[in-house]
DNA sequence: TTAGGGGTATTA
DNA sequence: TAATACCCCTAA
């Protein structure tokens, strides 16, 4: 994987730093592994340090009376760093470690979100309608572009490694269930893979599951699960409604094809293989456990189109007598060139445009 | 970037 | 309803 970029180095650690199951061990791993990052550039990232600094300061308990979390808890917020990141009240409870913990608990609460949350709602939360209807062609690409690759990346390993979904499901369980351990958890399954905090990337999964649940209007292109689970899914539910999978391997298929035998048909059901299913209103524990349940989902022939028509121009005369002297000019093909070479004619015209047009043409 | 197939939306 | 404009996808 390529070096990060200072400002993406940036968005992955004011993100990680600002999520609070986020053991601090696993963000000193991540604050050696990216590039330096100024701490100063985020009011979120500086507070997040700051709490975390108190954090560790308010960890230790206070029942023998020793004063020593309390004295901790001052040194901290002696600092003027660390002072400067909260309002008065957190120096008028500095004798009352309670008070203090319940305020650094509020304070977590009220952490901004992260440039990358805001950038990511921006692109496929609640704040995608606005952003989409501001976007400019070129943007709106790039925007369909990255939830594509990025979906199909996704999709694209559920595919290779069917072994690996339950894994990524019960992580989704697991997150759901947000369980005490999830930070020790965290550490372990992810110091190998800085950035997939179990953290805010379990909140992640859990609002995506929650995105995933509602109604399918909100799901701008609802093909992208359509290919690569539909098969499986479908297949599933064809199962489910005949005679309940069961999830078993295919009857001797692997005795009839040893490891030194003929290579078995891709047609062929494999052992490892897991069945998604729909979901059908039972619960996950009438299935057996390798039956992993998709969200709810409205299946449609096609989805609302991801870019909604641009008005509709007829062709001028004058458009389409430049067109065919653009080709002549510059060959067939050349769109761009054309395009440049009269852009007068062809403001509100994309290449693509002018190609369907002179397809549409020579129909004629 | 472009071609081309194929789909949907809009208009006459 | 056909023609046309526009969009999406994939391959090269």
């Amino acid at each position: 994987m390529p070096p990060l970029a200072a400002a993406d180095a940036f968005r992955v650690l004011e993100f990680v730093a600002g999520n609070r199951r986020v053991p601090h061990s696993l963000l000193a791993g991540l604050l050696a592994g990216l590039p330096p990052v100024s701490p100063h550039t985020s009011p979120r990232l500086r507070k997040a340090i700051a709490l975390r600094a108190l954090d560790a300061a308010l960890s230790g308990s206070d029942a023998d009376g020793s004063g020593e979390v309390l004295r901790k808890a001052r040194d901290v917020l002696a600092d003027p760093g660390v002072a400067a990141c909260f309002p008065d009240h957190l120096a008028v409870v500095r004798d009352d470690v309670a008070a203090l913990r319940r305020l650094v608990d509020a304070e977590w609460e009220s952490l901004p979100p992260s440039e990358f949350e805001l950038e990511a709602d921006r692109i496929a939360g609640a704040g995608a309608l606005d952003t989409w209807a501001n976007a400019d062609q070129d943007t709106r690409k790039k925007l369909r572009r990255l939830g594509e690759s990025t979906a199909r990346e996704i999709l694209g390993k559920l595919g290779q490694d069917p072994s690996k979904a339950p894994q990524v499901d019960e992580a989704a369980n697991a997150a759901s269930t947000s369980g005490a351990n999830e930070g020790d958890r965290a550490q372990q399954d992810d110091e190998a893979h800085l950035g997939r905090g179990k953290g805010e990337a379990s909140l992640a999964q859990e609002d995506c599951a929650r995105h995933q649940q509602e109604p399918v209007e909100r799901t701008t292109d609802a093909r992208i699960p359509e290919k690569p689970v539909t098969s499986a899914a479908t297949k599933g539910k064809e199962q489910a409604t005949s005679s309940h999978v069961t999830g078993q391997a295919a009857p001797d298929h692997n005795k009839s094809h040893p490891v030194t035998g003929p290579k078995p048909s891709l047609m062929e059901r494999k052992p490892s293989a897991i069945v998604y299913q729909w979901d059908s209103g039972d619960s996950d524990s009438e299935r057996p456990s390798h039956q992993r349940r998709l969200p709810n989902y409205e299946r449609r022939m096609r989805p609302p189109p991801a870019v909604p028509y641009k008005t509709r121009k007829k062709w001028t005369e004058i458009q389409e007598r430049t067109l065919i002297e653009g080709v002549d000019k510059y060959g067939k093909g050349n769109w761009k060139d054309i395009k440049i070479a009269y852009p007068d004619v062809f403001q509100d015209r994309s290449t693509v445009d002018m190609k369907d047009k002179f397809r549409n043409m020579g129909r004629h």
